[in-house]
DNA sequence: TGCAAAATAGAACGATCGTTCGATTTCATG
DNA sequence: CATGAAATCGAACGATCGTTCTATTTTGCA
């Protein structure tokens, strides 16, 4: 039984990749514009000047673009917060890092949106592969900051008693304000108020030199 | 010129009414769970038993529909979040009725999701009439807050200092978060860290009468 | 009870959606 | 250059969307 034509499994496979990059990244503009949900092939076949068809053909549904939306989103998340923010020190300089550039991409995002935040809205309620492929990113990004704050913590940096997720909780709810007061507000400062709120958690976690130790013994 | 029939002008109008509410009532829910881009009126005559003309004789146009839901859960959020807590003593107690309530309302709403959150980021891209009567409500909402905030401060609850703007940021963000975590994440126990976060963040812009007045004083 | 008005139904419209299918073009490579 | 595979197109599908009409039913009131 001699295998007849022994497909050909091409090596570089060039245009292929190639316009489907070129899609890929109309589509994430798009989805940042209209969110996941308004993402349409025929939107996106507009754009990129090809068919319905052929932006299809490239994805096989509608589901599998979404969810390439999202792991493409992903992986630039990743390289513009995510892997500059770890090369800084363990502890307090790393974790300041992480949150800045987090709030960068949020604000640079202005006029793009956040899908992480938009889908995570969109898609509380629609359970499926998307939906999970969302909360899979967000939980790796919130588990990446946990570790982060619990590296300070170890540091020394932190206080002992600090509950990491707590404080992730919190730092989270200021991103969340920026993004609501800058997008859909359209406030002035939020960046601003998210920074100085980011300092305000801290001063409440971090060793006060002075007056912590005092209260520490004072309760033994 | 005599008016020749008088438009009879009817009293009651009881009927119309009476099935617009209950139109509004399953839009309401149904917005809850879809979003206000979800709102299809096919869908909602489906829910109603009504036909879809029937539905929309009683808006006239989708974006309508869209503005009386959203002026129907202003209505029913003050009602149960703002009116209540009014009634509280001016100062702490107001402030603290305020964000409990709140916090309920988004908790509650944990199977039908918050308007205000799911609209602000459905529509922080799309200009026009339902975009504006949004902002318009939760900005009446954020001054409420920021208004009870500068009372406690005047009351003398909260430092005078206090920048009540930035405070409400911080709440805000809180509130954000635990729709984001009970919602999308499904992260148990965010409740209870909204309201630990409300708890640090109200130790810190409170007057701590031990240190304080000691701090300030080392100060000048 | 009868009559005008209000409320609702029903069918149809153009548009857009995701998807399918067959034909055609472009590509990589022997 | 030829050939098969990969990429793209064009047309069509059924479904759903908001909306518009014209009937028909239901309602409120004299």
């Amino acid at each position: 039984m001699t295998l007849p034509t022994l497909p050909t499994l091409p090596k570089a496979l060039q245009k292929g990749l190639q316009t489907r990059a070129a899609i890929l990244e109309a589509a994430l503009s798009l989805a940042s514009h209209m969110g996941l949900e308004g993402l349409s092939i025929g939107a996106l076949a507009e754009v990129t000047q090809m068919s319905k068809s052929g932006v299809f053909a490239h994805f096989g549904s509608r589901e599998e673009l979404q969810i390439s939306v999202i792991r493409e989103y992903h992986a630039r998340f990743e390289e513009e917060v995510f892997f500059p923010a770890i090369l800084e020190p363990r502890g307090l300089p790393r974790l300041r890092a992480l949150f800045e550039r987090w709030v960068k991409r949020v604000s640079v995002e202005l006029d793009s949106g956040c899908i992480y935040i938009s889908g995570a809205v969109e898609f509380d309620d629609r359970p499926g592969p998307v939906r999970d492929a969302l909360v899979g990113m967000v939980r790796a990004w919130h588990g990446a900051l946990t570790r982060a704050i619990a590296g300070a913590v170890e540091e020394g940096h932190l206080k002992r008693e600090t509950d990491p997720e707590q404080m992730l909780f919190e730092l989270h709810g200021l991103i969340l304000a920026l993004h609501h007061d800058a997008r859909f507000l359209r406030t002035p400062g939020a960046l601003g108020r998210a920074r100085k709120g980011f300092d305000r958690t801290l001063s409440h976690y971090s060793l006060a030199p002075a007056e912590a130790p005092a209260l520490r013994r004072a309760r033994r």
